[in-house]
DNA sequence: ACCGGTTACGTATCCCGTAATCATT
DNA sequence: AATGATTACGGGATACGTAACCGGT
């Protein structure tokens, strides 16, 4: 919310509406009796003050996330199984599933592709621990959530493509692109959402190929061209300003993806962190 | 609550009721999906995953509170009128004055005793920022909150009176107390306080005088006698197990004080952080 | 039987969404 | 007009306290 500038972009980015945000951050406001964003008639702007509370917000986001990892790690973990539709189990998810795994390594993830219907019914029957499908559940005794629907993104040093938003895919040919080796799961999975929205692998210039995502990062963030990688991959960077995100022009893979699960059932520890996973806001 | 044991101690500290503590644990436990206590007949006892999770809070406490202070010392801070009955103004209240005025030493602060219901009609009249008064309020569009209670301990190092939970005050002379110079607002302060419980200082063995709470604190730490001093002021390194506190057998201050204000009012930046730092909870 | 934690339930408060309002471009 | 934030108000969830209920010494 602090990076969007706009209070009404921020409710849409938590799933809240515009009044909710204004009294969040009233509240807060209020409770340190300083403002926190100067209001222009064109949007926001953080405050000195604000700044501080951002900086020292982004702080305990950082602990609350270590100690989630580490409370988890503590125990064996055990299966998750996740059903879900055929668009988004084939295109959608597959990217994010690889974020979380780096995140929780521990962690075992099964997933199933099964028809809409199909899906929530499992939920239901147990036999899925969580379901993730398009638009909302309309099965009584499921409770769906909305999740953050944008999956890919392409980063670039913060130099590059100054105050622009989005780039097309030609321009990432003409810097060039940096991506996993061909065969690995995520370079795959990314090719496959590219292609579903037809966006051919091959418009893309690779200049160079890497085994570790970390090193992918590192290059981008030294200015050794672009990539395109799943947001929650890159949250992080993009937040401390190391990497800058932009959105691939002709590349929308914003279809409504809910987040289905039984409200009457306790989760087992992995599958409440994947959950919390899927509908952490990414900026904010 | 974690250091304490019992669900049942640490809703008092709180100012909750028992199966307020008993909800909020189990709460954060469904959300982890682990126990964060075992429970005994006896008490509690923090598990593994638990004492991950107190540790982390902690941190998280520090850091807010680091940005309490840092947000408070961006703008000049406005003086903190304070209204109190004679017994509190006179023995409970200075001593924790000065553990504020060391955490935010940009705050004035200003002290004036009056008569229990002239302290609520000044606060009422907006002549008084705030309250601090025995019992809890009786004038309607006043707001009354318990206070943490106990301000004085006895402090020594983690090692000395292995098991021990309080002391006498001959047992302090023999081991030699560390104090402030005579002359020091928080020396006479304390005197004041002893004295009033009928403890006089005479009967304690002042061992060395120093300038400087930390001094005294170090001291102690390194095993060179015992201090007695503001709760307050020891509580992270009482948390932090370098100081081991004690309570002074003969010395209760456990009056139920309360803070009292109006509601309608917004207070100051200053104001709300001394009201927030009046009723944190010291051991939790 | 007592101490300590849990369960059950009624109430008060908080937080969100809808709708109306204000301000700026 | 249109965008974007604030205010007003009704409904649902949350969190508390009281009281009744185990389970272990």
């Amino acid at each position: 919310m602090a990076r969007i500038k706009s209070f009404s972009k921020a409710a849409k980015l938590l799933h809240l509406s515009q009044p909710a945000v204004s009294a969040q951050v009233a509240t807060v406001e209020r409770r340190f009796g300083v403002r926190l964003f100067d209001r222009y008639s064109h949007g926001v702007e953080l405050t000195r003050a604000g700044h501080v509370v951002f900086d020292y917000a982004e702080k305990i986001n950082d602990l609350v996330e270590s100690m989630e990892r580490e409370v988890g790690a503590l125990e064996a973990d055990s299966e998750i199984v996740i059903g879900a539709s055929p668009t988004v189990g084939n295109y959608a998810l597959p990217c994010t599933l690889w974020a979380f795994k780096q995140k929780y390594p521990a962690c075992v993830l099964r997933l199933e592709i099964e028809t809409t219907q199909a899906v929530q019914k499992k939920v239901l029957e147990n036999v899925f621990d969580l379901g993730v499908i398009e638009g909302p559940a309309e099965l009584a005794g499921l409770k769906a959530v909305p999740m953050q629907a944008e999956q890919l993104v392409a980063v670039c040093a913060p130099g590059a493509w100054p105050g622009r938003e989005s780039v097309s895919p030609e321009e990432l040919a003409e810097r060039g692109l940096l991506t996993h080796e061909r065969g690995s799961g995520l370079r795959e999975a990314i090719e496959a959402c590219l292609n579903h929205v037809g966006i051919g692998f091959d418009r893309l210039k690779v200049a160079a190929e890497m085994s570790t995502t970390d090193a992918i990062k590192s290059a981008v963030e030294s200015g050794f061209g672009a990539a395109i990688l799943p947001v929650l991959a890159v949250q992080r960077e993009v937040r401390r300003g190391l990497l800058k995100a932009l959105s691939i022009e002709g590349l929308d893979l914003t279809m409504d993806i809910h987040l289905v699960y039984r409200e009457d059932k306790q989760h087992s520890r992995s599958a409440g962190q994947f959950m919390r996973f899927l509908t952490r806001s990414v900026y904010c």
